[in-house]
DNA sequence: CTGAAAGCGCTTACAG
DNA sequence: CTGAAAGCGCTTACAG
């Protein structure tokens, strides 16, 4: 109670000591569980706490410990985009992370960041956080760019612990789904189906690595199956619908004989497959269409795309479990999300 | 420097200070921004800090000051799903409110809550936050039934602050769409382009009190163009694609003449576009079709989805507005969120 | 404008 | 098994 300004009310563990008819310190280890105290002293500190409706306070708690018991995990936007257009496998994986860090006992502090005013990974630092995810859009440059930078000066003493997804750069402690597995279970449906002229929507040069990835799996299984791949190119500074759009447009009027698409994304999947639906082409009758990432919307298309799905559940595990690895000074090598093939009407035979 | 277990080393506001040649109180004021603090001493300070790379430990300062600048974040799931199948609408809702918090100088800490052993809510008796913002879906009873517990029961001393947006009971602070102007706006427009026998596919008696909320709003405009209301009720207990498919078969197996659909949400009516298009029943040419929620797959849907949408970041803003008047201990009356006509293919002249 | 000092509410060696 | 005491790193009246 302080004299000047007197502030609300609070309980304190000497309340719950002086209830209980014990000191403060049997009050805290009491209810921290510390074996070393009694059944029946326990019971009763937590009869008084219950009683006082005393809860522990977390800020002291921290103060004291060095712990925080808190992942930072910041999701990078674009700024000119409204949070309703972020892309769904990103919200997918930010719950993911959120419900694999409250399985291990970890609060998650989530901020989205999308610009110079707004960047800021100082968790650390300010005690917020012992760790820090960063997942989102590749695209924003300039973020990535500040948390690389952060990363190296953070070389000579710091030491942050993190994990991303999604960074295009190479240097970042990054997790991405097993691309190239993905896309050869993709290619090799296809292949299956009976298709030969498969032509792949995707870039090698993109920020985003994952479409280099995707694009070599294909390559491989393709060449395996003694096909030519074919790359069709998207084009850059385009929402992924409008450069699914645009490449099944080029694909088509290049004039070669196509039977199958296989897209990098689900994304540029959908919109290609608009493009065919609004040209009159039938999908999968005349073009089989596969994407990759296993979005909610996916399923939703007409007619529903087939995909190759990451396990999600997996994938915010994984993240979760490399970061707290890292936190403890230990090692960990799985950076790779299993993926599975899902296949729906967009590829059935006709 | 613990003498028994040293701990990691520190930069503190004790170094600074030596290093600037202050002391520790003007070095807290200086890097507080305290008006007070001469413009020599502040850039010294911060200069010093930097040199170091200190930052102030958040912990110690929420201590001292009682405030945490957190907001926490509930969101409410069901038990069986898994998180890439959350609504999108709430997802869309949760970048909202991290981005209104963060515009305010709030963290989000934020949890995704599904059970009775993820339950929990004791945010500000722990200290971890200075309010509480609970969305998500209305199914999950069992977790509502809990925070409306917590609520009653903080009656007596503790005062929680807190808003909701999806709660199926009215005594806790929500805030929710202009559900009935959003009605009347979609409503209306069926009726200009055309329609006269218009269905709305809904539920009076849903947990989701939107629900009803709309069907008066449709019900309001049908009855001022001298029109009949015609509500087909959705089964509990199903996926709402899966509502909306049963519904649409109810209405066609009625008989009665139908030249649009109203459903009370997007992914209703998503529901119901794929099981007319299956039974190749053409939208808009037979039946037009408009939802509610403004959700990013309505877009995607073949047609596009007309729709009504809430303007997101008004509901981010108006939620946190809302709850930071609670803590402050102003009143807040605005509790609706404006909507828009969003109009696509779905709903145009053939 | 600046400094010395108190105190926020815990956890945890240390002593018994 | 329990208690007395130190100390985590700040912010902020109070005094000058």
């Amino acid at each position: 109670m302080d004299k000047v300004k007197p502030r609300a009310f609070r309980v304190t563990s000497f309340d719950v000591a002086a209830e209980a008819g014990v000191s403060q310190s049997t009050v805290s280890r009491a209810l921290a569980g510390d074996p070393v105290v009694s059944e029946a002293t326990r019971l009763r500190v937590a009869e008084a706490a219950r009683k006082l409706n005393y809860f522990v306070d977390n800020n002291a708690a921290r103060l004291r410990t060095g712990k925080t018991g808190t992942l930072a995990v910041v999701v990078i936007c674009r700024p000119d985009e409204d949070r309703k257009d972020l892309n769904p496998f990103t919200y997918a994986l930010l719950g993911s992370i959120c419900a694999a860090a409250s399985a291990r006992g970890y609060e998650t502090l989530v901020s989205f960041q999308d610009g110079p005013a707004n960047l800021s990974g100082r968790y650390e630092e300010q005690r917020k956080a012992d760790g820090l995810i960063v997942i989102g859009t590749t695209q924003n440059g300039p973020a990535w760019d500040y948390y690389r930078d952060l990363g190296r000066s953070s070389e000579d003493g710091a030491g942050m612990h993190w994990v991303c997804w999604g960074s295009p750069y190479d240097e970042l402690e990054w997790i991405r789904s097993d691309n190239h597995e993905g896309a050869r279970l993709a290619t090799g449906h296809l292949i299956e189906r009976g298709c030969g002229k498969i032509a792949c929507i995707g870039s090698l040069d993109s920020l985003q690595r994952q479409f280099k990835e995707r694009y070599d799996g294909y390559a491989e299984r393709m060449e395996r199956a003694g096909l030519e791949p074919w790359l069709v190119e998207i084009e850059h500074g385009l929402s992924r619908e409008e450069q699914g759009r645009r490449a099944a447009r080029a694909l088509l009027a290049s004039g070669r004989p196509c039977d199958a698409i296989f897209a990098v994304c689900d994304e540029i999947a959908l919109g290609a497959l608009r493009e065919l639906t609004e040209l009159g082409i039938k999908v999968p009758q005349r073009i089989a269409l596969i994407g990759f990432d296993g979005i909610r919307a996916s399923a939703n298309a007409m007619p529903p795309l087939s995909t190759v799905q990451p396990d999600f559940t997996a994938a915010g595990d994984l993240m979760v479990d490399k970061l707290l690895a890292a936190i403890a000074g230990e090692s960990h090598e799985q950076r790779r999300v299993p993926v599975t093939l899902v296949v729906r009407e967009s590829t059935r035979r006709g």
